[in-house]
DNA sequence: CAGTATCCTCGAGGATACTG
DNA sequence: CAGTATCCTCGAGGATACTG
């Protein structure tokens, strides 16, 4: 959309007022960087206009496109990096003002694995390999997924790895979510068994460590302790 | 746009990232509140887009809608006016990253005037009465517009109000929109005559100080400056 | 794995005329 | 002055099938 504005907050709005802009930007800023990595965090988009959009952001200075290993990747340029507090003024602005739990419509345990895997803590992984089991029940999603580090670089898997699982994590999308989000204290949230663990003691010391929170976890947690 | 992530860009991008609304919320944090006055600051959006935008503005809780000397306004809410960094930390990225001169389709004096009678430094404004006609010249563009200031408040009208002109600036649209943007200095522009003022030596003091500049002008000229 | 080509749908929003 | 009602258009983007 061109507004005909010379204006700086028009141009901004040309530029991430695209239907999906801002959230692929997102992504790209919280480490996917692969098509179908970016494909897979935004249920609902075609491939057609993910395409496009990653186009536009290249076209307009946002990302680069790279190639990586035989493969493309989308990297923020140093003028899509200088967008980061931009982003996030508009996050906290959200946090601080729409609370509330997730819609029904909003829990995808795909998802949230994803966002999961983007934000562990790899420094906190151990050696070697680690494999966690995720097992989502709720009223109607029971789904499984496997976290399986190697060498302190986490994937996501939805497939058995059959690997030793060294850790497992039950809980509800909704409960897992809201700790993600920073609105549900981990240690509340294992307090009260909606998220249970089983594994060796190492294993669930080490999983409060290397469980990472969302980017607006501290803001979500300062506007609810405000 | 729903896009069923619970996450807060995504929710600020579900209220922000229609078309149209981060600029009708520009214009309410400027001092548009009439309906009219939102309508002709955003050349090429419908009424009936506009009257939809401002339901879903106050919907969502960024925007109150007061009656008002018998006139409904728009007013930002606490929560609308909690967002005036993250809009600011938007319009400043793009002042840094996307420099250049207003294309051919972003000239336009109407807007232009809207957005100098917004930014007028109402202190600096003499008591009483002042008349200043803005002469355009240029390509296509010559319009004449007035600015009527009655006890230090502004108004600008493109008919003749018949008035005693204190002031005349005579300025294409380009130079005029660069200075107020904060990408040509003033004092430049007086020198080399692309703003011609003609008046007493008191009026023409004292336009240099009731002229008021884009919110993004010291940004604009860090950028140009760094 | 990372897209593209083609066809087709459908809904956002423009045009126009109207109103308290 | 601040909108609304109605009809209609057109283009963004979905579905599907395909490719280096």
């Amino acid at each position: 959309m061109r507004y005909g504005q010379y204006c700086p907050v028009a141009k901004a709005a040309e530029v991430l007022g695209e239907r999906w802009t801002l959230l692929i930007v997102r992504d790209v800023m919280e480490g996917a960087h692969r098509f179908n990595d970016l494909y897979a965090g935004l249920p609902g988009i075609s491939r057609t206009l993910l395409s496009g959009r990653l186009r536009q952001l290249v076209g307009d200075g946002l990302l680069e496109r790279r190639e990586a290993n035989g493969h493309p990747e989308y990297w923020l340029t140093p003028l899509g990096l200088d967008l980061q507090p931009a982003v996030f003024a508009l996050g906290e602005w959200a946090v601080r003002n729409y609370g509330g739990d997730p819609g029904r419509d909003e829990l995808n345990p795909e998802v949230l694995m994803l966002w999961i895997e983007r934000h562990v803590n790899r420094d906190a992984l151990p050696d070697g390999r680690l494999v966690a089991r995720f097992e989502f029940r709720g009223s109607r999603q029971h789904t499984r997924a496997w976290l399986v580090s190697q060498d302190h670089s986490p994937r996501v898997c939805h497939d058995d790895p059959r690997f030793e699982v060294d850790l497992v994590v039950a809980s509800d999308v909704r409960t897992l979510h809201l700790v993600f989000a920073g609105r549900l204290a981990m240690s509340a949230a294992l307090r009260e068994g909606s998220i249970a663990l089983e594994g060796t003691m190492q294993a669930r010391r080490s999983f409060t460590r290397w469980f990472g929170y969302s980017p607006f976890a501290t803001a979500a947690r300062e506007a609810l302790a405000g």
